[in-house]
DNA sequence: ATGGTGGAACATCCA
């Protein structure tokens, strides 16, 4: 089973980017961020036409999420962080197949030090203490998304720059992913490379793609009863390429044969 | 130190 998540930067746009690549990459699972639309507008007649459901909570200009399943059915929908409020759509999760899939986009958190950043993190700890609680309730889980955090230095094209007082690299962040990790859950990536300079994401800007100035920020995180079926893991940089691109690439691992 | 590019929506906000 392979399972992706894609920021796809605005579904609006990017519909026949998801068209072309659910076609060419044949995902079972995939979990979108940024749709930045409300649920009436949200494309599932055409998704289903590709043989995907859709489950999906978002609003517009800003966020918005959705998980799709080809073939499968999409059980037990969660919309947000249970008792957290939060009017910004970050966060959906359902059963497929019995594994537990969590969709998330991390807050961004602007810069270290604002309101933002604050946000980040108080929004990090929720989404910990609720993955704490499914995790005893749904052992096989995958949480994944644009965690907006780069884990470590090979992650990062430039080091320096990507430092412990910048974000989506300083030491607060990277502390709060590993108290996610902590939960028993591993970066699917890591479990099959070492490798530094693999990026999901490259800003629009400076022509960072050509130069491959990016940030592995998108991960598939797999649960410990999971951990011996993840084989195979990455990021699919296909779709960066095309004409008008998302600023993120799909980031997957595979689940068993 | 600043701005640069793209999306949404239409002056800026967000990333």
């Amino acid at each position: 089973m392979k399972i992706a998540s894609w920021n796809v930067n605005s579904l609006n746009v990017r519909l026949p980017h998801l068209q072309q690549w659910l076609q060419a990459f044949a995902p079972d699972i995939v979990g979108l961020q940024e749709t930045k639309l409300e649920d009436p507008r949200f494309p599932d007649d055409a998704l289903a036409a590709l043989g995907y459901r859709s489950v999906f909570c978002g609003q517009k200009t800003y966020n918005g999420v959705a998980i799709l399943a080809r073939g499968r059915a999409i059980g037990e929908v969660q919309y947000g962080i249970p008792g957290f409020e939060d009017e910004q759509q970050r966060v959906i999760a359902a059963t497929v197949d019995g594994v537990r899939i969590v969709n998330l986009y991390v807050v961004n958190g602007q810069d270290v030090g604002t309101d933002k950043y604050a946000y980040k993190l108080r929004w990090l700890a929720a989404v910990r203490d609720w993955l704490a609680d499914e995790l005893q309730r749904h052992p096989k889980m995958v949480v994944m998304g644009d965690f907006n955090i780069a884990p470590d230095d090979r992650d990062v094209h430039d080091p320096a720059v990507w430092n412990e007082t910048h974000i989506l690299t300083s030491t607060a962040e990277r502390t709060a992913l590993k108290a996610l990790l902590d939960l028993g859950l591993h970066d699917a990536f890591r479990l099959h490379s070492d490798d530094a300079g693999v990026f999901s994401w490259w800003d629009y800007r400076q022509a960072a793609f050509r130069r491959d100035l990016g940030l592995r920020i998108d991960l598939t995180l797999v649960s410990d009863a999971l951990l011996s079926t993840a084989a195979a893991s990455g990021i699919d940089r296909e779709p960066r390429t095309w004409e008008r691109p998302s600023d993120h690439a799909p980031a997957w691992v595979q689940i068993g044969g």
